[in-house]
DNA sequence: TCAAAAGTGTTAATAGTACACCCATGA
DNA sequence: TCATGGGTGTACTATTAACACTTTTGA
């Protein structure tokens, strides 16, 4: 039995977060500067190694969770990225996901220590390895899921207006959305809750603030945006 | 340098195939009886270690080389199944393909030598491991991409008439589609050409043989089915 | 009083669905 | 001649897209 397997040979296995965020109402992906080898000097993913006692879902928990200092956050598996050479230094076989969290929540002093940084999508800097490709995968994979669910709306804090989702939803699928269509579809969905607070913080008049009831999304799941 | 790397452990890592093909009009996948441990005696997917000197893509496309005798197949990647006792006998990470072949076209011959019989996709036996949730992650990705791109086309012979197309969207789908409605869309796809040619297999009047034309699919690739 | 964002319905266009009969052929 | 699968068009329904004005309030 031990022969069946250990004719094989091993890999080192990494995991890569594509983190999303709003900040200042634009889509961004939180990057670090490298700072060690290889390609020292360029921008990327945060990653880390896959350990023993881990699955490989774990590791991209716990790799993001070093970064942010969060946890229980919204993540998918976009793929596993498998060349020979994808790292210069060592092969390596890594397996992206992306996360989506809401920008006032992560821990700043965590973010600053590794040297990391908010990065408008639009704007995106040289990056190291095959994370160009594992982006445009995420952000397409992303772009699509966030049309059939609701998961847009872990970008945004717990309370949100019916405007800044419509600008999260505007940004995520980059092109503009008519606002009478738009509440008209948010209406029918039962599970988005008017509360009777206002948030007065982006507009004189002041907007009501929504919520998410995961009971009732359960209940009658349909999203369409 | 090489302490960045070698502080981390490595893992044996393998590709897991999901075979799809036509059978008597019906949609099944190509499995295995396991004659080896772990697991023996149960059904499982083709599956295979990925070597040195290949990426994991190239891994997968040689273990369904192997067993299929095929070559230039339409594959997808499924995902990365990594929990820590997925397999009883050691770690290993997974790495499951779908695959859609042509079942008039592979090695009856290999097949055979490897114990593997095409099943039901309705009637699928107990599987060794995670290979279920392998294999239902795997259809519904198939079944989604299938509704938006022509990849459906790949279960068919290169010539195929109308009514094989709507049995085989309806399979996939796992619905029935009326006729008319199903042949009025196929008709605004430029790229599935009608030929000269005529089927008298399936009919005495004989039906009208189709083909799909790469490059007039990319001058305009619109599909919804 | 006015600038700036919040809120609100109707109509037109498009896409999707339902439905039934004649045709050509070989046995 | 008849059983079998091949082939065709129209009317109805549902969904989506386009569009403009009033409200509230703090500066």
């Amino acid at each position: 039995m031990t022969t069946y397997y250990n004719i094989n040979p091993q890999f080192y296995v990494s995991v890569d977060c594509i983190i999303f965020g709003l900040n200042e109402g634009e889509l961004s992906l939180l990057l670090l500067k490298r700072n060690f080898e290889p390609e020292k000097g360029k921008w990327s993913l945060m990653g880390g190694f896959v350990q023993d006692n881990e699955s490989v879902d774990d590791a991209a928990k716990r790799v993001l969770k070093e970064l942010t200092g969060l946890e229980n956050v919204y993540m998918e598996q976009v793929g596993t990225f498998g060349e020979i050479n994808r790292d210069p230094g060592e092969r390596v076989i890594s397996v992206a996901y992306y996360a989506l969290i809401n920008v006032d929540e992560y821990d700043r002093k965590l973010v600053e220590k590794h040297h990391a940084k908010w990065i408008n999508i639009h704007d995106l800097p040289d990056l190291s390895f095959d994370h160009p490709a594992m982006i445009s995968k995420a952000k397409e994979l992303m772009r699509r899921k966030a049309s059939l669910e609701p998961i847009g709306l872990n970008l945004l804090p717990r309370l949100f207006t019916l405007s800044q989702m419509q600008s999260l939803y505007e940004t995520i699928q980059d092109e503009t959305i008519d606002k009478r269509n738009f509440r008209k579809k948010v209406a029918e969905m039962d599970y988005i809750e008017k509360t009777e607070m206002i948030d007065k913080s982006s507009s004189r008049r002041g907007a009501y603030l929504y919520k998410f009831n995961d009971k009732a999304y359960s209940r009658d799941p349909r999203f369409k945006l």
